[in-house]
DNA sequence: CTCGATGGTTTGAATACTAAACCTGCTGCT
DNA sequence: AGCAGCAGGTTTAGTATTCAAACCATCGAG
């Protein structure tokens, strides 16, 4: 599978992923949220080559993830900011960082901390569930088709136990 | 940058990255979290090439997140499991579905729905603070080096109005 | 009229990915 | 005994991406 066909994929992770999901343009938005901006504050940062960030960033133009934004004239300059839809990766960039704290860190501790201007603490981010509040676990969770459903090759498998394969024929039949 | 050169940043994003950064391994998560198990079922439901999908398991084990668990002896034959570091995953694999059932769905309406076997209820994921239980949003969220910090270039910037390029005699007294 | 700042593009060599075929152990059928 | 089939890979050769380094364009300042 090619990359412009996973955004044609029956999977909202899928399509996802078409449009953030290599490692350039992960580390690209982090940088967004600190507030990063310009072409050459980006390629200082990340150590990334000058032909990938130009590329990677006309894509998340085109995406509709940043919008460029002169910031001056003669000659013209411009510069990258989050839209909405870009800013609505922060639980994404969130988890992210969040998890590689927990499990990536070393002795010294995590290289950055988080406050929350609304309590004034430093907090962890915590996903919770819209309906009820409380923490979201993996076993809690049922997946089932929604009306977007198409591709059965998306739904969950059943296989709780280790099952018998099926047979070539079977399978042919179905 | 090379892919081996980003587990060493000293940032928890770089290093979380390192290991999940890839589309394939995204959607491979994704898979591991619909209760797919075996090498077969992963190849077929992603439509990714026999050798890419060895490597990247291969590379997930190494990494503790996922386990190869023998399921059958003679002939032995193995099966892929989320360990709990993998297990806790699920808010970065949550985000990421929920950011494109929001802005990547098509008109027919999202292909998946969560129900949450707590309450019972279909429900988004939403990101919260710790502490204070609030949702989380970007503006109100502020970024300071924590005890591991070391590296400056993944501090943020200050620059929130357009300002003067530094020139580089400035940068190199610096 | 040359230098530096900014935001790119071009080039050729190194690396990664793809598709298709092949390999290994073992079972069960005939 | 011999062969087909299953599961989980590896090999190979061609294609696509990425890398590093250099180059280009625009404009202002000295």
């Amino acid at each position: 599978m090619r990359w412009n066909e996973l955004s044609d994929e029956n999977c909202s992770m899928a399509r996802t992923v078409s449009v953030i999901g290599d490692r350039w343009t992960l580390l690209i938005l982090r940088d967004c949220f600190l507030r990063v901006r310009r072409f050459e504050d980006f390629q200082e940062r990340l150590g990334i080559t000058r032909p990938i960030l130009a590329n990677r960033l006309k894509k998340l133009v085109n995406e509709f993830v940043l919008v460029k934004v002169p910031y001056q004239q003669r000659p013209v300059r411009y510069e990258y900011r989050l839209t909405q839809k870009g800013l609505d990766l922060f639980p994404i960039v969130m988890a992210i960082v969040h998890w590689g704290d927990i499990h990536m860190a070393d002795k010294k501790g995590r290289p950055l901390l988080h406050t929350h201007n609304v309590c004034g603490k430093d907090f962890d981010p915590v996903m919770v569930c819209s309906e009820c509040g409380e923490p979201l676990s993996p076993r809690q969770v049922h997946v089932h088709p929604g009306p977007g459903a198409k591709d059965p090759r998306h739904l969950p498998l059943d296989t709780d136990l280790p099952a018998p394969r099926r047979l070539a024929k079977e399978k042919a039949a179905s």
